[in-house]
DNA sequence: GTGATTGCAAATCTTTTGCACTAAA
DNA sequence: TTTAGTGCAAAAGATTTGCAATCAC
């Protein structure tokens, strides 16, 4: 996206565009798809010479999570990372080197998937696969 | 499993079963499927009065899921579970609560999954049904 | 005995928080 | 203005580590 364009884009996600959340947004909404921990973001602005606190990041990632502009995904008990794709898909996690892959949504099929437990919608499914 | 057949099971599985190993198999493989933090292990182990050290705990954690006893579970970034059970299953997740559920192999069918890149094999492959 | 295991406390790492300061509307 | 957002440093949690003491074989 173009960076001219990313106020506009979170104002439209209800989040105040501000300085910070502006540079976090240009380094995550570049057009490519993306995986990254917060310390990740955080070393990306610091090479762009935008100065942006941990915590801001963290606070930031986590507004952008619950706008719906990001996803969690949980492969490594040692960090979150933050995926740019929102739509349903699903991850290949290589446990030699530690990249994750995007598997679009049509590549798995889900079937006789069991019923939640009464009173409980499926929020979400997760199917990771771990290569070595 | 019987607490004397305790010793003999860690031995089995190439560990040396010492008095503080075989109090946490105790606690983990009494027969009903578990997951459990390796706080939750600790606390167990402290109200039966075996006196185990935190440390020590994470360690004996760690060498029963590299020795197949243990399967770790990601589903929240705080912490990992420990599954005792080992087959190919999945998991639902309930976010309200945090209880974790198990969901049988064969309640979920995989069609089509791609196919891993070269020279990988697929070491496991996990499905989180987030309820909420 | 001898090498593996344990306990403890300190260290590490990720993430969160409290609060005074600053910026957006 | 007035409220939301930011930075910093400190706190919090989970997990790991170093090393001397202890245990299994």
């Amino acid at each position: 996206m173009h960076p001219a364009q990313l106020p506009a884009f979170l104002q439209a996600a209800g989040i105040r565009p501000t300085r910070q959340r502006a540079a976090l947004a240009a380094i995550l909404f570049d057009g490519a798809p993306k995986h990254m921990t917060a310390e990740q973001v955080h070393a990306a602005a610091r090479t762009r010479r935008s100065k942006v606190s941990l915590a801001t990041v963290y606070n930031a990632l986590h507004q952008f999570t619950e706008a719906g502009l990001l996803r969690e995904v949980l492969i490594d008990s040692a960090r979150v990372y933050f995926d740019t794709n929102t739509d349903a898909h699903h991850h290949f996690f290589d446990e030699a080197s530690g990249d994750l892959h995007d598997i679009p949504a049509a590549a798995v099929k889900l079937a006789r998937l069991p019923k939640p437990l009464k009173g409980r919608k499926v929020a979400r499914v997760d199917v990771i696969i771990r290569l070595c």
